[in-house]
DNA sequence: CTTGACATCGAACATGGGTTCGGACTATAA
DNA sequence: TTATAGTCCGAACCCATGTTCGATGTCAAG
């Protein structure tokens, strides 16, 4: 009973309680994953906790507010940090995943910004850009692939709303409801992303379904 | 506000508080914080848990079941043993591209190393090899493009001729006269050389055609 | 002795949050 | 067509759980 393939909603439910697990420490309720996957209602969500139980991907507790943990669980290695002095220092927000918003700028988002999220990036990566802007997420999924981003990959961002033609840019598609990192071509009313592998075709949207959410310093990868 | 003497009380509410996280993944209910350390009243509990957060041991999500969160009290690792504390330098020996050996290791080959070849790669993502056994390469061509890897990346290795299976190595191989990365399998007598991109087939080499030089730690990619 | 800060208790309150159930929709098979 | 399984909705139910408050006991300061 393992691994057969998950709706989409399951895959976002997964996403989300790992990405909340994080963030909080404490798991979602099922109200709150509800409201984060855009499911009505909660009866859903307890009928898809169910199947992910079912896959072998999450434990339950019964009975128990928040009572949910993610099996093959390790408890999110923080990156190591190293002397402050040299290389930059640049939070670790979060993680970027098929279908799930990053977190915006703003209000009490800086509230994250840990020691323990902090990653260090050689100066060389970004050259000029603000450090104050800067931001990393790592990649889950293989959503990204066609990006030349893999699972795993820590990606640099600059934060910024508006991207010039071939940025490749983090954007998140308010019809498809989701996010994901492509290369940035306007043309005319729409928006062209274009995958970094050139076997793979652009897709095209209405300018106005394309939320940009920053823009692509650096890629880095660690093997093993 | 800090680390003032805390009640016996309190220090087992925070034991316990971590065991029970350690051991079902959430947080426990005042109540069961309660019951564990023999304290009659929710209100005993949550007063305590109030008196926790003041000494910055903890963390309270209002009107939240199970809002806790121990705050990252064990710093976060030794880090940077071979202490150029910040990232550490590596050099940047040259290119690989199809149909090109890499330089190999000996005699003349540490002449090269040139300030202006040395590129910073932050510790945490080599680990703990010894530096001295690490260099860099740029790649050139998109010969390297399924196994994620594209033009300009930088690939950082350690110089190894025996890999074990599921790493990923540079490798010479003599038949086809080119060098590619690929992650390496060590199959009987040949060796299956699987790209990195699932959708692609891997390549099957006697293992006598087949030449480590290196096995691929981490890449780098700068875009712009 | 009186006062007030501190810790505790017990009880009541309000709502947060898991569970259940009937019904509707879709797709595939018979 | 009918049947069946899978998925989703909305509403109701009700216990779990955080919050609040008045009362009690303790102890050191005045």
């Amino acid at each position: 009973m393992d691994q057969p393939k998950l709706s989409t909603r399951q895959k976002n439910i997964l996403d989300f309680i790992q990405r909340f697990l994080a963030d909080n420490g404490y798991p979602p309720t099922i109200r709150e994953i509800g409201e984060a996957v855009d499911i009505a209602s909660t009866s859903v969500v307890n009928y898809n906790l169910n199947k992910l139980v079912e896959y072998d991907l999450l434990e339950r507790a019964p009975e128990v507010s928040r009572g949910l943990r993610l099996v093959n669980n390790q408890p999110t290695m923080p990156v190591s940090v190293s002397d402050p002095a040299f290389g930059l220092q640049v939070p670790l927000v979060g993680k970027i995943a098929a279908s799930m918003p990053l977190p915006v700028a703003g209000e009490d988002f800086g509230y994250y910004y840990d020691a323990d999220d902090m990653i260090e990036v050689p100066q060389h990566m970004i050259g000029s850009a603000d450090s104050q802007d800067l931001f990393a997420l790592r990649v889950t999924g293989d959503s990204m692939i066609d990006a030349m981003v893999a699972e795993g990959d820590i990606v640099i961002l600059k934060r910024q709303e508006i991207a010039n033609n071939g940025d490749m840019v983090a954007v998140w598609l308010t019809e498809r409801g989701e996010t994901t990192l492509k290369h940035y071509f306007h043309e005319g009313g729409r928006v062209r992303l274009q995958p970094a592998n050139p076997t793979m075709e652009p897709i095209y949207v209405d300018a106005d379904k394309v939320n940009v959410q920053g823009r692509v310093l650096a890629v880095m990868r660690t093997l093993h």
